[in-house]
DNA sequence: CATGAATGAGTTTTCATTCAT
DNA sequence: AATGAATGAAAACTCATTCAT
């Protein structure tokens, strides 16, 4: 499944942060995790944080493009939202680990410095979708970055809510009202 | 400031949990900062687990009182939903530690077990008025759960963006818009 | 049942000696178990050992006054050995702790000092028989401390094989034929 | 001396704990000894309890052989039976720290689990001539393992009062007599 | 007399990182 | 390139003992 040696180190430590915590994680058993030595994760990365940080851009660039492809087959910005906020949750259902990583991560300045976050970020597709909706007065005018933190949250803790089973609703009606919910917050 | 070396501990804990994680925080610095021996912490906590949740514990109460008292002074629905998400910002203003603390170990099991959750959450004062308001008809019907999770997220990750710089409001506009937004949800 | 705490902490200590060992046996633990503070504790003792060293001289004392009563039964020297072997036996069954403990602090030399042997000892009853019975010409001439050694070697491991039940045979068997055997030794 | 490291660890936890027991020994005095960093004892035993028990297993093999030599060079059982228990104390005077260990961890169950019992043990030698020597009518009809435990108590209690002084006798007439008991105790 | 909070040195164990092979 | 033994600092936690109340 993994070609490199490299990816399995990525796969296996991407695994035990999600499930154990990154503090929680040894070296050792990330090495044993990839079916290698404990030496040989210091060949492809410097340290555990420098392993961390690349994880951390590996996820969120296929956030990113998650996004990217949720917008392409849509023409309207109302449908495009609908699809962006929809696909948030795609990713979090089918990518659990790679969702809860980049939140897990996040706030370690060790780790997300930031020199990290000037490289492209999910949120900039969001942002200029919500910019092109106000332009052609589908959208009332809010700053998009803020909208994007709302939804962002939105998601987040309402699938934390049904994890913890603390809410009586489904999964598909979460989405739907959710998604719903979103567009209420633009639409003029 | 601290009457008693306990709460000198669960002071010095929680500043220290915040500022660099649960797991970087060692039982001796939290000593040095409560200005006690390590093996006294020992006395009054069973294991660093238990400091923790007792930790938990506390902040969330503070988190359901500072509810129950922006929803006293306010009558109609609307002003109190206003009041109420204007008091997680508040709060997450003015106890900062606190409401930062609340997220940081929500997901951790080892700590917030099921049992710890069966306790009055800050969440019921919410779900309480919502009810009200759809039964008054101010608001539309949807799951009072599913609502204030959505609050919830809002207000963390938009005052996480606002920390970060990663956009370009001040912090009363961004209060403002999500109050505005929080209402636009709901109304009918 | 104990009068004082005193006893109540001798009490609660062999116990706990007995059950887990010295060193793994807290002064809380003995405090809990006795029912006082720890604190307590250093009134009536000044340290862990003294209090071990304490107890040591209460089993042997026990044992000793065991010892006397066996042999005050009996007339003949045979029939006294007899009695004071199968009082070894009596001894490690109906006061286990005591004669368990013996055998665990014995070599112990933090605990047993020269000068705590120098006390009248359980074995010098045995050995007033035997010279005796030698005297008599009932036994054959042997060092009566090689023999007293004998005998609670046999005793103590036969004990020890049949709890770990390494033996077939049953406890009854098993005292039987140490008797017997006891008596082979040193017979003419 | 050591050719390896395990084999340094091992010995100097030996040496240690019998000089003071396993509880007072840690595992930074045996680095120490065996000149070598703490953490590297955990890379060669799971814990200390685990390299007490592989200590024992080294010891009690070094006993069994110890007999199988003794028995080797002599015919008639009776001959066989005292080169045994002659073994004993060949075997508790030359190797001193492996028997004192043997009864040192004997009876704690952390480190001695049953499975432990169930390898080859030192007795089986023993209890082997016993059985060939009563079928020849050289012995009496006794169970063979009670007769082991007699003679290991004997030589280990009367070892124990040599070192004591509690015994007039000097060692090697407390070896023949105790070899001479040995027969008593099973002869026709 | 009794209590139990407080101390701080000590224990076992883990772990990131280095380095000889 | 790959391995895994070795290092030693640091972690969580324990405990005998003291002492103010």
């Amino acid at each position: 499944m993994n070609s490199t040696k490299k990816e399995a180190i990525l796969d296996a430590a991407l695994n035990l942060f999600v499930k154990n915590g990154i503090d929680a994680t040894s070296i050792r058993s990330i090495a044993k995790g990839a079916k290698t030595a404990e030496g040989n994760i210091y060949r492809h990365f410097e340290n555990k944080n420098d392993l961390a940080r690349e994880i951390f851009l590996n996820c969120t660039m296929q956030f990113r493009s998650a996004f990217e492809e949720a917008v392409e087959k849509k023409d309207s910005p109302e449908e495009q939202i609908s699809a962006l906020v929809r696909s948030i949750f795609d990713f979090s259902i089918n990518m659990k680990r790679e969702f809860a990583y980049i939140f897990i991560v996040f706030h370690r300045e060790e780790i997300i410095t930031k020199e990290t976050l000037s490289k492209p970020l999910p949120k900039d597709v969001f942002v200029d979708i919500l910019k092109k909706g106000m332009e052609a007065g589908d959208f009332r005018s809010v700053n998009p970055d803020i909208v994007v933190s709302w939804y962002v949250g939105m998601v987040q803790r309402s699938f934390t809510f049904l994890e913890r089973g603390m809410t009586p609703l489904s999964q598909d009606e979460v989405i739907e009202q959710t998604v719903d919910a979103a567009l209420r917050i633009i639409k003029n």
